[in-house]
DNA sequence: TGGTATTAATTAACCAGTTAATAATAAACA
DNA sequence: TGTTTATTATTAACTGGTTAATTAATACCA
């Protein structure tokens, strides 16, 4: 009998959590024909213009690969677009387009509804120690 | 400007903080030569022997679909095998082989450090506090 | 100047998850 | 009994993430 110590259980808890509000994200951001990567994106963007692939995955946290692709297919779909940077040709800018500005104020609406619901009853002292927690356990892992 | 409110501010880092223990979580499964999704199975089928894929894909919260293409592989690995039900054909129960029964005691010492290293520095009151938000979160995004 | 090393973005090949549609079997019922 | 309905697993087509390898452009330096 393998025995689950009480920090297995919790990491268990924590990657369950994460599905299920990866799952309500998306279900929010149909409203906006978008997914919800898509939409974290956008949302960056739209205050961020002219920001290079890799200061944009820097900020978001994520790699450059998944950077590119993400915003490689928002070009396809008209919401951005990208343009190469004059004095240094590897450099890719990102840039909205109109048809992104006009659906980022439904995507902030969906965010918004998305996390008053994720954390729905959560008192102001109960929101900063989670914070404190998540930070804390970001920096456990970073420091392997 | 887009106000992102302390609630967003949280979602994004929950979000931020799974990607992290996913990474560490593979890091720490390539002593075995496996993936984490694969390590979980395992796990879970080591100490739940001859039940269905719907049955261990709700026990583990992931979909039907998801159980089947990992636990597929598994079996592509030797690691287990799958066997129909002689009552009900639609049924298949997964069974653990040897190649899966040698590698469970290395993926359980794997998850038990990846979640000391995630939860390093956590009291017991702190743990619990943390797993009633999660829990709490669940029962808010289920609501949903 | 010319060759080497670095850096940015991209592609390839994965894993992990989703929903929706399909095939096969079992159950229900007329 | 035979037809319809329900259930199980699977497949297809995605998103979103990863690392490793590649390409192209710049920077460095001898």
């Amino acid at each position: 009998m393998i025995i689950q110590t009480k920090k297995e259980k919790i990491g268990h808890l924590l990657m369950h959590v994460c599905r299920e509000r990866g799952k309500t994200a998306d279900q929010f951001m149909t409203q906006s024909k978008i997914f919800r990567g898509q939409g974290m994106m956008l949302m960056f963007l739209s205050e961020h213009e002219g920001l290079t692939h890799s200061e944009i995955a820097e900020r978001l946290n994520i790699s450059p690969a998944a950077a590119t692709k993400v915003i490689k297919r928002l070009e396809e779909e008209g919401y951005i677009k990208r343009q190469s940077d004059d004095k240094d040709e590897r450099l890719s800018r990102v840039f909205m387009q109109e048809g992104g500005r006009a659906v980022i104020s439904g995507i902030q609406s969906s965010f918004k509804k998305l996390d008053e619901q994720t954390f729905h009853n959560f008192g102001d002292e109960d929101l900063d120690r989670l914070e404190d927690y998540l930070h804390h356990i970001l920096t456990n892992l970073k420091a392997g």
